[in-house]
DNA sequence: ACTAGGAATGCGAATGATTTTCAGTATTAT
DNA sequence: ATAATACTGAAAATCATTCGCATTCCTAGT
């Protein structure tokens, strides 16, 4: 069967071959931020004859056909997710590396009035929120 | 005399050594968002025998005492700016790289909102926009 | 189906930013 | 001043990512 990422990369008029079906798969299946090594680690599951380098080429380009989006978390490696529909941002926790996603339509909104402001059409933004749980917080005291 | 980032150097208690004297000077200076090598360059115009290896370590101790806070334009190299007392955040130019700092109070208190609402304290954040002006824009029509 | 030819892959080497190692030097408290 | 300790320069080491090249795999054309 065809996964989700796949049908994209079809109708992106992208050469379908093994190796990307099963990173397509891989990154079909997946509901976190995985980066190139953890992708890679996925897929050799599925295929064990899948090369990191492969990984990073078909990760590029899936990028640029806009299929997922490359996030970058401060921690010097990138991770990726579907691209989605829906503008969202994410919260790190700081202790345990767990990624929260939100959204905020008034967020949104501001940010095109001060791009608008400063003479800028937005081609891309991102916000990131690193912060610890309230409830940890109280359990230090 | 003292650049105002050695003066912050002291009071944090940092050693101070001749070449965090010229790099906090350059900083000091700085009213952009040099790289560490740009950092370098500049420093080795006031004295010509600092390495780029202890510009690396300078930056890191700098940026660990808060005396400076460390950015990503998402080109693979840090970036620097002042460690300020206002929350300001950066919009990218993309087609010429200048960066473009604003503040938004609003932005702040929904950013806290979010955060308290999904029960977290914010440690840090970050937002950033990247974007074209909208006069290059018309040229294109 | 069958084949040509241009992509895609795998491997290892190359890159670019950053960190570390280690021997020598500078800084600060005494 | 002096000793103890931290800092520096230079080069080697790392880490994530990209590239070069020989081989193999798709896709279009027959």
């Amino acid at each position: 069967m065809i996964s989700r990422l796949e049908a994209l990369c079809l109708e992106k008029g992208l050469k379908m071959t093994g190796q990307r079906r099963v990173i397509s798969q891989v990154l079909s299946e997946a509901d976190d931020h995985p980066d190139v090594e953890e992708v890679h680690r996925r897929a050799l599951l599925i295929d064990p004859r899948i090369s990191i380098a492969t990984v990073y080429r078909t990760m590029r380009l899936l990028e640029e056909a806009q299929v997922i989006e490359r996030l970058d978390f401060g921690d010097g490696r990138a991770r990726y997710e579907e691209a989605g529909a829906d503008h969202h941002h994410h919260l790190i926790d700081t202790r345990t590396g767990r990624v929260i996603e939100f959204s905020c339509s008034e967020l949104e909104a501001i940010k095109e009035r001060i791009a608008r402001e400063l003479g800028y059409r937005i081609v891309a933004h991102r916000l990131e929120i690193y912060g610890v749980p309230l409830d940890e917080e109280e359990g230090k005291k």
